[in-house]
DNA sequence: AAGAACTTTAGAATGATTCGAAAAATGCAC
DNA sequence: GTGCATTTTTCGAATCATTCTAAAGTTCTT
C-alpha cells in the first residue's frame, strides 16, 4: 500500500472520529472516496460503484445508512435538484449550483458569487433553515 | 349541477382547447381540480385523491400523464424541493418557494419580491433554462 | 355511422430508497 | 487478550413514486 493511501487512510478516520462515528471498515472506505478529492456530488448509487471499483465491497443499503449518517454529521450536504434520486455535496459551506438536467451535471457556484437583493416576509413562527438557489442550464441551441 | 360548475367546466375547456389538449372527460375534471381555486401546489397522489373526491375515477396513471401534458404545454411547471416526489405548480410566473420539509408546505413567494445581484459565469456551451430559489424553513425553534 | 388517431386503464415493471432481522464487527471491561 | 453489550453491516424483502405495456375505450372527422 502506498504511503498517499495510508494518508488518506488516516485522515479518514480522524475526521470519522472527530464526527463521533466509529470508524469501520467502510465507512473509511467511503469517507475515503469522498473526502479525499476536492469537492464532489455523488448519488448513492455512484459512490457505491466507487467503492466497488476501488475494491471495497460495500451493500448499497450500508452506502444509503453512511450517507445519512454522514449528513448528520454534517460532513455532507443534500442537493435537491432532481425529483427522483438524490445528490450528496461534499462541500458544506454556503453555495449554490448550476444543474445540467439532461447529463446530470452538477457544479458549484460559490457562496459569495451570489446573493439575493432580499428576503421576503416568512410565513407565521417559521425561520430559514437555509436558501437553495439552483441555476438549470441547458445546451447553448 | 350548479351554474357554478357549469362555467368552471367550459374554462377548463377553453383552456384545453387553447393548449392543444382534446377536453377528454378526466382533462377537464382535472383542469377545473387544477385551475379553479388560484395558485396551487400538487403531487400526483394529491390531485388523485381530490378527483376521486370530487366524484370522477380517475387512474393514478392519466393523472401522471396530465400533469405532464399539462406541463408540456405551459399549463404547469414543476417545482424541485424534494428528492422523493414531484409538486406540479399551476402558478407558470416566474416566482420561487418556501418550503417547510416537515409538514411539505409549499408557499409562493413572487417573483419581483427576490432576486440575484449578478449572475456567475456559465460553464461553457450552457444557457440559463431557469432559476429556482427554494427557501427552506423550518418551525421557529 | 365508421375509421383513424388519440386516450385511458389496469396491472406489471422499474428505480430509488428503506426496512427487518440475522450475522458480523467494534469497543470496553476485566 | 477474552467476553459481552452495543453498534454496524448485510441480504433480501418491502415500499413508494413513477413509468410502461398492451388492450379497451373515446374522440374527431367525414
Amino acid at each position: 500500500m502506498k504511503k498517499a493511501d495510508t494518508e488518506a487512510r488516516e485522515q479518514a478516520i480522524t475526521l470519522l472520529n472527530e464526527a463521533g462515528l466509529r470508524p469501520t471498515r467502510q465507512r473509511v472506505v467511503l469517507a475515503q472516496v469522498l473526502f479525499s478529492n476536492g469537492d464532489r456530488h455523488v448519488t448513492a448509487e455512484q459512490l457505491h460503484g466507487e467503492a466497488e471499483a476501488d475494491g471495497a465491497a460495500i451493500s448499497l443499503a450500508t452506502v444509503y445508512n453512511t450517507l445519512h449518517q454522514f449528513k448528520g454529521a454534517g460532513l455532507l450536504r443534500e442537493v435537491v435538484v432532481d425529483s427522483g434520486r438524490a445528490y450528496f455535496d461534499t462541500n458544506t459551506k454556503e453555495h449554490h449550483h448550476f444543474y445540467v438536467e439532461k447529463t446530470g451535471l452538477l457544479e458549484d457556484i460559490a457562496g459569495e458569487l451570489i446573493s439575493m437583493t432580499s428576503l421576503p416576509k416568512l410565513p407565521e413562527n417559521k425561520v430559514v433553515d437555509r436558501v437553495d438557489i439552483v441555476i438549470r442550464l441547458r445546451e447553448k441551441a
